[in-house]
DNA sequence: GCATAAAATAGAAACGTTTCCAGAAACGAT
DNA sequence: ATCGTTTCTGGAAACGTTTCTATTTTATGC
């Protein structure tokens, strides 16, 4: 006799309660609930009802313990407060819950060590699988620490040479030309490029775009105007301020990713530069809201919900044996008030 | 002869594979690695170089079912992409980490039956605690469900009656009674005001200051122009559009929460009212970015971030054994451009 | 009715830990 | 030396499942 009698009535009740009072072995109990069918109507009946009785909910851990499987998908990023990967992760989650997936979610707060202790922490909880928008591309350790995972991973933006994993990747390179051939279409030579660290697609695919621009255009591009580095609001505010008290400084300004956008608006506004009348600027990535604000902002828009259903279902797909792919996510240059100006009334 | 010798390399090393290479016995293994009192200098170094050796990481799973304390918290909110929530679940997480414990994120998408899901599912998952923005306070089995979880519970701007819980509760009605004192001074009467369920704490505290403010100035406050329903961006655009076609409309808003605020800001686009010219406007909540957009909207402030870290510190605190409290988080009226305008130039 | 196959069930061995218990070694005091 | 303590260690029993194997029951074909 285990376990005590019923005294108190907050112990959970596991699968050997659901035997007894059913008069069976636990094997069935463990079948029936499984849908295994090597099941009798009778014993399938008995036994649901016994369950149904004692409110009996298996526990996950021993579940997961002796099958492998966790029903657990982790979920990596530089920063959730992020609305652009917060609209990714909402998207995700609801995905993956339908599926009965849960998301363990973690910030990797942009750096390096972080994120690898945040990948250890997940190999020990032995996830199915994880998407993550990693901080580098180019860590020498990433694809052994990622491989040891023992679980298909989905990158977001990035791409992982030698890594068998699947990728949804942003055309940036077209929207971000498309924004520059406009620009220098309106007249523009002197365009500030301002994105985030070289060491991710993201911003270099940017810079394609940007450079392609020009030399379409067939000048050569303002090599002193680009600056990349980081993607925070720090660094896009101090850059603007130094572009942007330059001896000759830009009529334009193009900024990548959510952060910097931030900060650069941020520096505009105390330098008392005015985004549609003193310089043309668009933004990569929008912010929420942006149609509605007052002050209209041009953009290079990407469909984030789409990102996160699409890293789902490739997840989920992998989980079930199916290949690694790469998803390519357009981009779409929207023309606002704020790709006007900064060029001195030379044309009216 | 249980396990294999090595052929396989990518077979994870088990708490067995490190007692054998020590030539001990698997509980000193055990006592060394949790930090035991009662084990040798000797014994020490020797599992520990073993450990090392064999690259050892104990399973998270085997842990947790044997112990009970599984290191995870589970963190419900109505839809993570929401800025707001962003930052309070980041700032949360970080907290977390240091502690030790994983984040395991679910979005109730404002449902309830998606929440109570969300809820047993936790439950199987044996979370250690649960920090949740609830979609409802009055659900009948609420406080069995959350009982049922055993598991320590702080709760977001939630007031659940009999519930042994902390909570963190933003101080609204302060900052709501001085935005509306504001706009009375400046001689509105017919203000409009759009929030979210009254079925949550937010908006009847909310409530609570706006009354008050017109109580103070000795005035009725506008019952018709009350509009309380849901948090969602549809239910405030339309009843933004349908209080601002009145016969005697509104020269005065404000809105609550942010998915209500944006509603509002595109309804009043879409209407062709400008905030700070054709009307006074005032969000409750903050958008990111509020400080720099163009347009200056005027605010009733709170601080995300330190209500994600003072919940996961209450949280962790009733972890190891505190008793629950409630925190008061101030809201700060800011006062900007749309505070002004919607008087048809009575003053000047 | 009987042999044979198929279906249904029970029992027990995992899964990888922690923790309890008992025994061995080390230590000081007599 | 001997005896009690204390300190340390090994063995084994949990934790709550799934799954393998063996056994019993039922169905099938003659």
């Amino acid at each position: 006799m285990p376990r005590s009698k019923g005294k108190k009535s907050s112990a959970p009740v596991t699968i050997h309660d659901v035997a007894e009072r059913a008069g069976v072995a636990i094997s069935s109990i463990s079948r029936v609930l499984s849908g295994h069918p090597d099941v009798s109507e009778r014993m399938r009946i008995k036994v649901q009802k016994a369950a149904d009785e004692l409110g009996y909910e298996p526990d996950f851990f021993a579940q997961s313990l002796r099958s492998g499987a966790t029903k657990t998908i982790g979920f990596i990023m530089r920063d959730i407060s992020n609305p652009f990967f917060g609209v990714i992760a909402q998207c995700c989650e609801q995905e993956l819950r339908k599926a009965g997936y849960s998301m363990l979610l973690m910030n990797s707060d942009g750096d390096v060590a972080t994120e690898s202790t945040n990948i250890a922490q997940l190999r020990r909880r032995k996830i199915d699988g994880l998407i993550a928008s990693l901080v580098s591309e180019d860590i020498p350790e990433l694809n052994s620490t990622l491989e040891k995972l023992n679980a298909p991973v989905v990158l977001l933006d990035r791409e992982v040479v030698g890594l068998n994993s699947s990728a949804i990747l942003a055309n940036h390179h077209q929207g971000v030309e498309d924004a520059t051939v406009d620009l220098i279409s309106r007249g523009h030579k002197r365009i500030a490029f301002i994105s985030g660290s070289t060491r991710v697609y993201t911003t270099r695919d940017r810079l394609k775009g940007f450079k392609s621009a020009f030399k379409k255009a067939g000048i050569a591009y303002p090599t002193d105007l680009v600056s990349l580095g980081k993607f925070d609001a720090e660094f896009g505010e101090s850059e603007t301020k130094r572009l942007f008290t330059l001896k000759d400084r830009p009529t334009a300004l193009l900024s990548g990713g959510i952060g910097s956008t931030a900060g650069a608006m941020r520096g505009l506004k105390k330098l008392g530069l005015v985004p549609g009348k003193d310089l043309a600027f668009v933004a990569i990535d929008e912010w929420p809201m942006f149609d509605v604000y007052g002050q209209q902002f041009s953009s290079v828009y990407r469909d984030a919900a789409m990102m996160g259903r699409e890293a789902a279902a490739a997840l989920l797909e992998m989980i079930s044996g199916g290949s690694p792919r790469t998803i390519m996510v357009e981009t779409h240059y929207i023309v606002r008030e704020s790709s006007t100006g900064g060029l001195k009334a030379k044309k009216k």
